[in-house]
DNA sequence: ATATGTGAATTGATTCACAGCG
DNA sequence: CGCTGTGAATCAATTCACATAT
């Protein structure tokens, strides 16, 4: 099962499903592609050339029915299934994202947790134990964790990844700004809302609201 | 100044920013478009293609200079400026971006933050006392707050985008996991490692490590 | 009659090959 | 001679138009 749709497709059907999930909250049965582009700020064309990727999903003439759109949408985004995580670097945001309750209304399950600091091994967040980090690799003979998030210092990061590919995670959510080299067949998501300011200051570039004084950026 | 150069390009060009913070910490005085390459992960051809949407950079024969290479990335991305942002949401999340020590470093400014919750306002955090919501077109006129970051629970973030928007703020950072609809020359930058998470889940479906019961997702 | 599903056309981004400059 | 800068070629994604199914 190789990734024949494009990236930016699955991003799309994530959004669509949220689109969907709305739709289930307030008892709606049936909708379409315009309906869907509406409420997914794209083109109705765009929609229904994405899930032509996956098959075929409603009924010419009416339309689709939520329920069907939404189910399919979450196996195809593979939600369906249940992924255990290990969270690597429990400072501030590993505890943060501990206990982000968004996360349990998906089969996203944390399972375990390691940190390198001898003070932090031992603590508890949401009932589970802080693991030294060199207890990964047996760790994860007996748990299997599906996917890694990297919320470690940029400086260990790569050695972090390392170790959860070679203890054979395929999935990696890396928190800190830097790139991961990984072999292929393993995806890292990288996650970085100090990138995404840049993004927005590129956008603003040259016409700030107010002009203000310049300034040596390092 | 219209966005000539593909999101991908700008995206690329933080990247490539991060490397040379790199290169400048360690000392390093002239680089390649090969050892960029190496460190960020894409292809030599593909930055020399991405920085040529913003002119010349190096010397023929000879490379890049670090110190060049960097400025001009740096006035490229506008992080040569000062960007006054107002925090919309002072819950759990809110309050993290604010002792966020990373967005000091660039021209990022926390100056305004709000909260439509009574028991927040007055509240003070890193030294900047939370204001009411109602409050944001008053002091928007004093402040001219450049970028906003909605931090509010998802029923509540399109209403908060179009009062910032008719505010007159052009930039958004949105941690809310709804799309945004705001009009042409306003850019909004979704956070959402959830989202990130679905890209992972969608990478791995069908192949766990280890297969597990199935579960019906929400 | 209506809205999906899809081949064809178009647009855009990436890759390449090499011309141009130091 | 080496490495940048760039037009041309390839590849991929989006848009469109319409045939198709209900």
């Amino acid at each position: 099962m190789q990734d024949q749709a494009p990236a930016a497709t699955v991003s799309r059907l994530i959004t669509y499903l949220r689109v969907i999930r709305q739709f289930e909250a307030v008892g709606l049965e049936r909708t379409s592609s315009e309906a869907l582009a509406e409420a997914s700020n794209v083109s109705a064309f765009q929609i229904r050339k994405d899930l032509a990727y996956f098959g075929t999903f409603g009924t010419r003439g009416s339309g689709y029915l939520v329920s069907t759109i939404g189910l399919r949408l979450r196996e195809i985004l593979g939600l369906t299934d249940v992924y255990d995580i290990a969270i690597v670097g429990m400072g501030r945001l590993g505890q943060a994202i501990t206990d982000y309750p968004a996360m349990g209304e998906y089969g996203f399950r944390i399972r375990g947790m390691f940190d390198s600091d001898p003070g932090k091994v031992g603590l508890e967040f949401a009932g589970i134990e802080v693991s030294p980090m060199d207890s990964l690799p047996t760790l994860m003979r007996q748990r299997n964790f599906d996917m890694g998030m990297i919320a470690v210092p940029s400086a260990a990061a790569q050695e972090v990844a390392d170790t959860l590919v070679s203890a054979g995670v395929r999935a990696l959510l890396n928190f800190a700004p830097v790139v991961l080299n990984v072999p292929e067949g393993v995806m890292v998501e990288p996650v970085d809302f100090v990138a995404s300011l840049k993004r927005l200051s590129y956008h603003l570039r040259g016409k700030p609201v107010l002009r203000h004084a310049a300034r040596q950026a390092t």
